[in-house]
DNA sequence: GCCAACGTTGGC
DNA sequence: GCCAACGTTGGC
């Protein structure tokens, strides 16, 4: 088993739209950074669990669980012309942005804000906590993640 | 709105 | 390959 934590802003895309979406699964689409398409693409599968991550938030927190259905393929946002995310030197034949699936599991009532976890003991040196930390797309280990869940009983 | 941190681009 | 310029992220 892996973890991992995925960023988005809730102006464009909350837990709350993922919970809305049929089977409350989605795509993760727009990753523009190599170092997070590259764990997109080579280290996520299915069965893997994430924290959703609302970022640009008045406060940024963990709102949720996601877990990843299914394993990377293109990214079809980067072929469409009117896409914000469109990239023209992103082949079909051979795709330079990727995505998983995506499902809801579980939504925290109090969202665990990044305040909140900056005083956690144990989360020493997570990503997320780093200075000018900017990856979208991060590992988290198994210990942080337990000493995360375990703040929400 | 500010600004530090970081990634990308492009001239040389 | 270096590095300045520029654009973006994201906390505050």
């Amino acid at each position: 088993m892996r973890y991992w934590l995925l960023k988005s802003e809730p102006d464009s895309y909350s837990i709350d739209h993922l919970w809305a979406e049929p089977g409350r699964t989605t795509f993760w689409d727009g990753v523009r950074n190599y170092q997070a398409r590259n764990f997109i693409r080579d280290d996520m599968k299915k069965g893997h669990l994430a924290f959703f991550y609302h970022s640009g938030a008045p406060a940024p927190a963990i709102a949720g669980i996601v877990e990843i259905t299914r394993d990377a393929y293109a990214d079809p946002s980067a072929f469409e012309p009117g896409s914000k995310y469109f990239d023209s030197k992103s082949d079909p034949d051979n795709p330079t942005w990727f995505v998983v699936d995506v499902k809801a599991k579980k939504k925290f009532s109090e969202p665990i804000t990044l305040a909140e976890l900056r005083d956690v003991k144990g989360l020493d040196g997570m990503e997320l906590l780093k200075r000018g930390s900017r990856l979208s797309v991060q590992p988290v280990s198994e210990r942080h993640w337990k000493v995360i869940n375990e703040l929400r009983g």
